[in-house]
This record gives structure tokens, sequence and C-alpha cells, in this order.
DNA sequence: TCTGGGGTCCTAGGACCC
DNA sequence: TCTGGGGTCCTAGGACCC
């Protein structure tokens, strides 16, 4: 048995885990640059602010209901996901960190009622973090997450937990999800089985798993037996080896000055060494891109990206930075506005194993680079990261993001930690 | 004026091998 | 007039996830 333990609107959660007073008004979080709406509570869903929403788009729709708005806080999402993690990981012998806000469980063989198991977990979670989130059970992952988003939708007697086995007509469930809300299943492949007839879960599960593969692929037939209560997708306990580490941002204005984006793109290529270094990894090719805002139609777009192999397995900041900059003045034309840029490390490999160069020199110099990094490294670590930053990272802060509504480091920073009082 | 960031997997087609 | 069979690797593009 699977068990999903899903945190209920998992941002504007945390957002209100500091801010009490909030508890009962709409709540949503931005995306950063504040683009978008990506968590909503769920007084904000019951208005009708739609996922994904462009906030200059609702604007007025927000202050006409008093929403409260923050712009997003990754470093408290992070930490806060991290003890409710580290509670789930106590109430089973085996489990899977799915994202920030879910977690696989696997229930299989515990002796007890596994609603009332469940149920005490939820309980633990929410008065050791203050988090609250919904569990669903089912004999498959595909089933748990369509058992868990019944349970957020008030589906369940017990609540905040659904036991799939426990339905008395999942047929009758299956019927009332829209294909679209399945897992795996978005506009595309949701419009096509429209297409078919296929408008629910349960003419999905009644479906034939073959035909459906020959016009859709492994995934969609996957998805078929995976409703029938046939597991094709098992628990995950390792992560598998990462295949490539990402920075990019969109910048807070448009940028056409070449320095401007030089900065941005050292910038974002130091950040993405310093990643690759705390995974203890080498790249073996560096990526980047930059392109003009594809929504603006007004004016002529641009949008353009390259790949550079490396002579060798390398972590090493000044190269990689020296690299992406080279990249950059390939790719770059002036006369347009950029809104986005970003630096991709490819073919990643654990560091130590690595294959050595034929024509690179090699020895002293990757010995000298390594302990450098980890110096750099040290000290941002203990003063702050960006404490010591290089030369062509600090030419230019154009590219800074828009970030107006931020709450504070709360759980991270000591200057930032929450003051309560006793009266 | 203003529309996120960071990932994975699958497939088809081309190029190549013996 | 007539030109095999069985593979692998790589890449781009599509689709999806949270």
């Amino acid at each position: 048995m699977f068990a999903l333990a899903d945190c209920n609107n998992f941002y504007a959660s945390c957002e209100r885990l500091f801010a009490p007073h909030l508890e009962g008004r709409p709540v949503v979080v931005l995306s950063n640059n504040d683009g978008c709406v990506i968590a909503r509570s769920n007084e904000a869903k019951a208005i009708g602010i739609p996922m994904g929403a462009p906030y200059f788009q609702i604007e007025k729709l927000i202050r006409r209901h008093g929403v409260v708005v923050f712009s997003s806080n990754y470093t408290l999402y992070g930490d806060l996901s991290r003890r409710v993690m580290a509670v789930l990981a106590g109430f089973a012998p085996r489990y899977e960190v799915y994202s920030i806000d879910e977690c696989f469980l696997d229930l299989f063989a515990l002796p007890f009622d596994l609603t009332d198991y469940s149920l005490r977990i939820v309980r633990t979670v929410k008065q050791w973090t203050g988090i609250p989130v919904s569990i669903g059970i089912a004999p498959t992952k595909t089933l748990a997450k369509l058992a868990n988003r019944l349970a957020k939708k008030g589906q369940s007697p017990a609540g905040a937990v659904l036991d799939w086995s426990r339905l008395l007509s999942p047929e009758q469930a299956l019927a009332s999800i829209p294909v679209e809300d399945i897992w795996g299943i978005a506009s595309r492949s949701g419009a096509r089985l429209r297409e078919l007839g296929i408008t629910n879960a349960l003419a999905l599960r009644d479906a034939d798993p073959k035909r459906l593969r020959s016009i859709f692929g492994v995934v969609m037939e996957r998805i078929v037996l995976e409703l029938r209560g046939t597991s094709c997708l098992s628990l995950e306990i390792a992560p598998p080896p990462q295949k490539q580490i990402m920075v990019s941002r969109s910048f807070g204005d448009r940028l056409s000055a070449q320095d401007d984006l030089r900065a941005a793109v050292a910038s974002f290529a130091a950040r993405a060494c310093e990643k690759l270094r705390s995974r203890r990894l080498h790249a073996q090719a560096l990526s980047v891109f930059l392109q003009t805002s594809p929504f603006d139609t007004s004016r002529p777009g641009y949008a353009n990206s390259l790949t550079i192999p490396l002579e060798a397995p390398s972590q090493d900041s000044h190269l990689l930075i020296g690299l992406a900059l080279r990249g950059l003045e390939r790719l770059y034309l002036p006369g347009y506005a950029y809104q986005k840029a970003g630096v991709l490390l490819l073919d990643l490999v654990p560091s130590g194993v690595q294959q050595g160069s034929l024509f690179a020199p090699s020895g002293a110099d990757t010995v000298r680079s390594a302990s450098l990094m980890a110096v750099i490294d040290r000290i941002n670590h203990s003063f702050g990261r960006q404490a010591l930053r290089f030369g062509s990272e600090a030419v230019s802060a154009q590219w800074r993001m828009r970030a107006l509504l931020k709450s504070p480091a709360y759980t991270t920073r000591w200057a930032e930690l929450p003051r309560v009082r006793a009266t």
C-alpha cells in the first residue's frame, strides 16, 4: 500500500505559520519576480483565483477581496519542507520524498489500521511543524494521488485521510475525476483523450491499454494499469543521480546592455557551480541561453542557446563562468529587450570518478582548483552567500528580481527570528 | 508595464557500427 | 535488374511534474 502525504496549500501554509492572524483569510504566494500565482489558500481558491494567473491580471480581484499576497520565500519553504519530511520519515520503514511538499510512504505490512495510523501522522505533523497535510492510501501511486485529491476536497468521512480500498463506490469516485486531473495527464494528452471520448478517470481505466500505448506511448499504458490497481511505479527510496543543474531567472526589468547580461550570466554560472560542488558532482558540458519575452508580440523576439563541451569534467567556477560568458558573447545580439537568461550544467558525473582528458593538463591544477573552490565555499557558508564572489558577477545588478512582498527568513537567519511575547 | 524555476522521461529519426 | 540484419548512440522536441 502506498500512502501519499501532501501538504495542504504548502507555500500559503508556510506563510501563515508565522502570521497566524492570516488564518481564515485568503492568501496567495507569487512566483519569482512576483510574476504568477503559484500557491493559494482555500479561501483564495474559493474567490476564484486560478493557479498560474499572472499577478497583474488579477490585481483588481485581489484588492477587492483583501487577499494577502506574498513574494516567494524558498528559503523558508525549503526549511519547513525538511522538517515535515523528517517527521514523516519516522512513520514508515521506507519512504520517497517526491517533491517539496509530497512524500510517498510505504505502509505495506504495517500491523495497524491504516486510516487510524494516517490520522495520527496528520496530527503529529501538524503539532510538530504547524503544517497541515492530507494523506491518500491506495495500492498504486496513481490511485494514492487520486485518494489524496479526494481527501483534500472533503470527500472522506475520515477527514484528512482517504483509503481507496474503503470507498463504497470506486467507480463513482473515478467517474467524478476529469481526465486532466490524473497524475501524468495534462492539457495536451487530456484534449486528445477527450477526442477519443475518454473524459474521466473511469473511462480511462476501462480503455484498452495496448491501444492507448500505440497512440500515446508507454506512459499512458502505465497510467491505465495503475488505475486498475496494477502497480507500475515503484517507491524510489534513493534518488537517481542528477543529470543536470539549471540556474535561470527572469529579470526585474528588461535588459539590453551586454554588460548587464554578462553580470547576470556570471552570477547564474557561479550559483550553478555552488550547487554542483555541494552535490559532489562535476560537469562535462555547459549550456547558456537567453531570450526576449515570449508574451511581447509588439516587437521582434529572439531566443537562442549554445552548448559547450568541456575538455575535462570540472567544478571550477572560474573556468565555467568564463565559458558561460564566452557563450553569451556568441549569442548576444544588440537591440533586443532581453527578459531572461540561464546557465545549465550538463553530463554530470560524481566527483572523484571522472574520466580524465588525454589532452587537458591535469594534476597540480585540479588540486589547486579544488582547494580554492573549497575555501570559497567555506567562507560563503560562514559569512553568507556572496560574501566572496567573482568580479564578473559584480559588474551590474540591473538584472535583480522583483520581490516586493517577501516574508522574513524566519527559521534560517538569526536576525529574522520571529519574536513571541507573553502577556 | 507587468506572465517562474528546475527538473525528468519518452520517442522518432539520423548516423553509425559490424 | 539485382543491394541484409541487428544493433547502439545521440539529439531535438514534446509532454509532463511540482
